[in-house]
DNA sequence: CATTGACTGTATAGTAGAAATACACTTTAG
DNA sequence: CTAAAGTGTATTTCTACTATACAGTCAATG
């Protein structure tokens, strides 16, 4: 083999710059077999094929370093490892990016159920919800500002170590028992959406299926005249309370400018009507 | 709202670092509501919607400086754009990946196909290939191992270019009509596997199905006593080629040590028995 | 023979999004 | 009063390059 490749016939050859020649030749990951006494860098045919398997194990994504600890001493066994540890690798991106995808889904329909209801504000209506299974955190000191987002944050960070991020949706949950009692949060506390199943998770609720009287609202959870308009709105319609009730937040503060700006929120109690 | 949440709280309660923090305080995507007489960052309660949404933008893969130029003026309708933008990006990603996924496992394939066979070395038999679509590039130059690694580079070129690897296989296409010429040679050329059909590509064969005869061996593909062997088997045998002969490559030099070394590969010889 | 343009070399800075480290100051608990 | 915990800034490290600046080399042309 007497005649050599010069730095841009070699990067040419495998469409790749001057200058990544010169860094693989610098971290020692492939060098040319010549160098002249001005410090020209020469290349021999005989290295298209190594190079040729970098620029292919560097595109499946595989760390320079990795290929560098490979590729001079490869054979049959180790070559197939490499792989079958990368696909694996690479099976766990794909499955990632899914659950992302989901997320980013569910949080697109939220944001256009949102989008679509704004006109009836405050007014009570009636409304079909399906089963809905969700993760509770209850408060723990009283319900102010702060205890709401110490909260949900709490529940937001059980679901990310479940490989979660509750996208769907997340609100309060105040119990039906308490309900004109001098302590109406008692026992209440944060809930956040499941954007999928897992049989790890503790502190699993369950929101039942059925009618709901809903009302739209400005106003945070702690605001109890939303919640106290609503109640006497069932009453005087004849349906009674059959379960909890849901402060569902639709736009949080992040929608709004000024420091004591509120949720945008959905009211939502399960009811019967009284026959 | 009096009582301010220290870096550490605020950190902690995000499940990120201080160091975090104080980069995003620094690029100015998060920046303490307070700062007191020795520099000590003290943040608001308030501030834990935006930092929360912050988190979680970025854990769907949106970049910080997207997520700066969002967040200070967000409403409903860039919030849902900003998303819509994204999942197009998560599905060429996922679609990226799942082309990878391919192509790693046909260069598994390959190479427990070689793994299995290395014993019938320099035998002839006759195997069963389907049908076969390959991109061809003709030798340009008279045929040696510079020549033949040029013109497989070139097709390489041509593949990575409609985004694909070709790592199902490569090797030389002989011309049926040279064999036993002066120049068996001429109008030879370099084929590559294609991972997948793409309609827009130009020079693409197709090796048919059939019966091959076939025979493994260490050798470049110039060097043809292999070719003449395994010829006049063919002919001793009472078959008749029927097509152009393929010598595929099974494992390249970068398997080997030395400068000299060969490729192992299995020379394939359309067949039909003469009746 | 000089010049020009193409090619080569080294050295440095920049990219993203932090993590890790070093070193100094402040606050708080005992 | 001291020690531990918390805080600040500044710098380095990581990956895989790209871009730039500046200088030396080579081949062809006038």
């Amino acid at each position: 083999m007497d005649n050599y490749l010069s730095i841009s016939e070699m990067a040419s050859i495998h469409s790749i710059s001057r200058q990544t020649l010169i860094y693989y030749d610098k971290i020692g990951l492939f060098k040319p077999v010549h160098i002249d006494e001005h410090g020209y860098r020469y290349y021999s045919a005989v290295q298209i094929p190594f190079l040729r398997e970098i620029c292919f194990l560097k595109s499946i994504g595989i760390k320079l370093n990795d290929i560098k600890d490979h590729i001079g001493n490869r054979n049959l066994t180790t070559a197939m490892s490499l792989l079958e540890f990368h696909q694996e690798f690479i099976d766990k991106e794909i499955n990632a990016l899914m659950n992302t995808r989901t997320f980013i889904q569910q949080r697109l329909m939220k944001y256009s159920e949102a989008k679509n209801i704004k006109s009836e504000l405050d007014k009570p209506i009636i409304e079909e919800f399906p089963e809905r299974h969700v993760l509770f955190i209850p408060f723990e000191n009283e319900l102010c500002r702060e205890e709401l987002h110490l909260t949900l944050m709490k529940a937001w960070n059980v679901l990310s170590k479940h490989g979660m991020l509750p996208s769907e949706g997340f609100g309060t949950v105040i119990l039906k028992d308490k309900l004109g009692t001098d302590d109406v949060f008692e026992g209440a506390g944060i809930y956040t959406s499941l954007p999928f199943i897992d049989p790890d998770l503790n502190n699993m609720m369950t929101l039942p299926a059925g009618q709901y009287a809903c009302m739209y609202k400005y106003g945070m959870p702690y605001n109890k005249e939303f919640l106290n308009e609503l109640v006497q709105w069932v009453r005087k319609n004849q349906y009674r309370i059959v379960g909890d009730v849901i402060d569902a937040c639709l736009l949080d503060t992040t929608f709004y400018e000024n420091d004591n700006s509120v949720d945008f929120c959905q009211l939502q109690i399960p009811v019967e009507k009284i026959t």
